[in-house]
DNA sequence: TTGTACGCGTTATCAA
DNA sequence: TTGATAACGCGTACAA
């Protein structure tokens, strides 16, 4: 049992290879040939010597190190503005899954919606020197700019890359769901609609904004009609301006919110007042958390395929010269028609 | 502008010490201690020199170099059973925020339940040198045991680390909460009681198990009278627990779940039979997932504060010697009572 | 107050 | 097939 002596001799840290070439008496680099199946340029009675050599000391081969040499490391950085949001839970298990895969690590941070902190966070980001940086959500900020200036991979999901930048993006057709919402209320015959979208500064948002409005004018409705309010993306934000809605004189009858957060919060305000949805109230929500098969299972919504996101951006990072690359990958989305219209 | 000519000079890659100890024309020691605030040993116009050249460069250091010096990173892995329970995904980022305000970063892996890819990540996460391993409802396993007798941080949350190993433990008392949830429909006078728990391999839903048939034997019922499946912890096991169970000449009047997804799942099932709730069936949940206020309001539960799971862990971590030492930190829960029971 | 030089652990290059 | 060695970026002990 080598271990005893090879941890008192350093101080109680890891083995390196220097540990294992002298516990097997060859050299470093014939140690680091094998343990990287470089096979092909070893003898096999050699290579098991190393095997035997790095198990019974319990060796496991330092990131930093190697990292340091190659210049990079096997970490991904993915930046989240809310983990509590089932949907960005979903694309972060779907992301760590795709990359376990490759042999890649996740660094998950959530930046809350705060652009300080997401600078904060992209600084911190850079200082890994990951293979690449996604960002959910991203918002336009000083440091974001700055930084998409890199060879550094940036891959963008769900909001593109605010205009001067250019970088990969991986998310469905926002305006043509946002038409789809709106094909979908007017062909229900729900009038009086209002829409609770996302910020503005946000790109999907924005187009889902423009979709709807869009197929609505289209309709032969002013959308200078239709009640527009921009709100955070929260159970919260949602509640509130439910509550508000309602005790409007002439309350909306349609309301489409920028995600299924937000619809909760209104299902919750419609229910206080003894609005009936969708009698008295129609609402469309935006992702189909995979919650609601289970407890929203009455919520017309847009389901956003979370899961096949991971895989798209793990594939992205996998290609050469991903960096300043300007591919897209537009996933499908999906009108799910439930009771809550 | 200088940022064009390091980049040429380093073929693309980022800005180096060197590169800014040539751009302001001193060396390599004094940026680097000016860098790292040690600005007693240095004179103020000097260190607005190298700040300058660092900015203007878009010199960020490198976490790499910075680690292998000191022989340690400032990352912490996280290991969940499950991100898309929303208790893990609370637990999370909770930690993740913790962890920030102390400049560390979280590496998220999901292992599934699966044992062998927790002994997969855990070689992955010795690999990455962090600061320390945190082990959200961990899994007897060779390398678990193994890697704990290393000197890094090894930190359990929610299940206890199996017997032989020592270290520190943050979660609530399993055995109590248990007994209350007994005590509870044991009081509001449910009889035909079923638990359905977590695997038993795991401390927690032990503990639970324990105190719950506990509670109920000292009120003079025969354990073996109640109904105890052993479940995965998903929303769909506990929707298939819940036909089987409703099937049965004589289903259970009340469910014990071993946590808020399997109750949703016993929900769905008892609404698909016609069963009422609590009239017909009593549910008792466990976490009190934070969506539950919008989504599940009739579900009893106990609440875990899972938004305190994440300073406890940083906390510990940032302990001395924290390694080995026996510490716990048990947090309080609490019986949330709604019209489930 | 500033500079020189070494070593952290690894792998790629070159030489044997 | 194997070994010696340099280099990656950084922080610090020591020297100036």
């Amino acid at each position: 049992m080598g271990l005893g002596e090879a941890t008192l001799r350093n101080h109680g840290r890891p083995p390196t290879v220097i540990d294992v070439a002298e516990a097997c008496g060859l050299s470093t680099a014939t140690v680091s040939r094998v343990l990287n199946g470089l096979v092909a340029s070893v003898a096999p009675e050699t290579a098991q010597r190393v095997i035997e050599a790095a198990r019974s000391l319990g060796y496991t081969p330092s990131a930093i190190g190697r990292s340091l040499r190659q210049s990079e490391t096997r970490i991904v950085v993915l930046l989240v503005p809310d983990l509590t949001n089932d949907f960005c839970a979903d694309v972060a298990m779907s992301l760590e899954k795709a990359l376990q895969l490759g042999g890649l690590s996740m660094v998950l941070c959530n930046t809350a919606e705060k652009p300080e902190q997401q600078d904060r966070l992209l600084a911190d980001a850079e200082s890994l020197r990951p293979r690449g940086i996604v960002l959910l959500g991203a918002m336009d900020t000083p440091r974001l700019r700055a930084m998409a200036q890199t060879a550094r991979p940036f891959i963008f999901i769900n909001r593109r890359p605010p205009p001067p930048i250019k970088a990969p993006y991986v998310g469905i057709d926002n305006k043509a769901a946002g038409r789809a919402v709106a094909a979908h209320l007017l062909e229900r015959g729900h009038t009086g609609i209002a829409i609770i979208h996302g910020p503005r500064k946000n790109s999907a948002s924005r187009s889902r904004l423009e979709g709807f409005l869009g197929r609505i004018a289209e309709h032969g409705i002013d959308p200078a009609s239709v009640i527009q309010i921009e709100s955070a993306l929260t159970t919260e934000a949602g509640y509130g301006h439910g509550r508000e809605l309602l005790s409007r004189g002439q309350p909306p009858r349609a309301i489409f919110c920028g995600n299924d957060m937000i619809a909760y919060g209104i299902y919750r305000a419609a229910q206080e007042r003894g609005v009936s949805v969708p009698g008295g109230l129609a609402i469309v929500g935006f992702d189909d958390n995979g919650i609601n098969a289970w407890l929203a299972p009455w919520l017309t919504t847009i389901r956003v395929p979370a899961v096949d996101f991971g895989p798209a951006v793990a594939s992205l990072l996998n290609e050469k010269n991903t960096a300043r690359r300007e591919s897209e990958v537009i996933l499908p989305f999906e009108l799910t028609v439930r009771s809550s219209t």
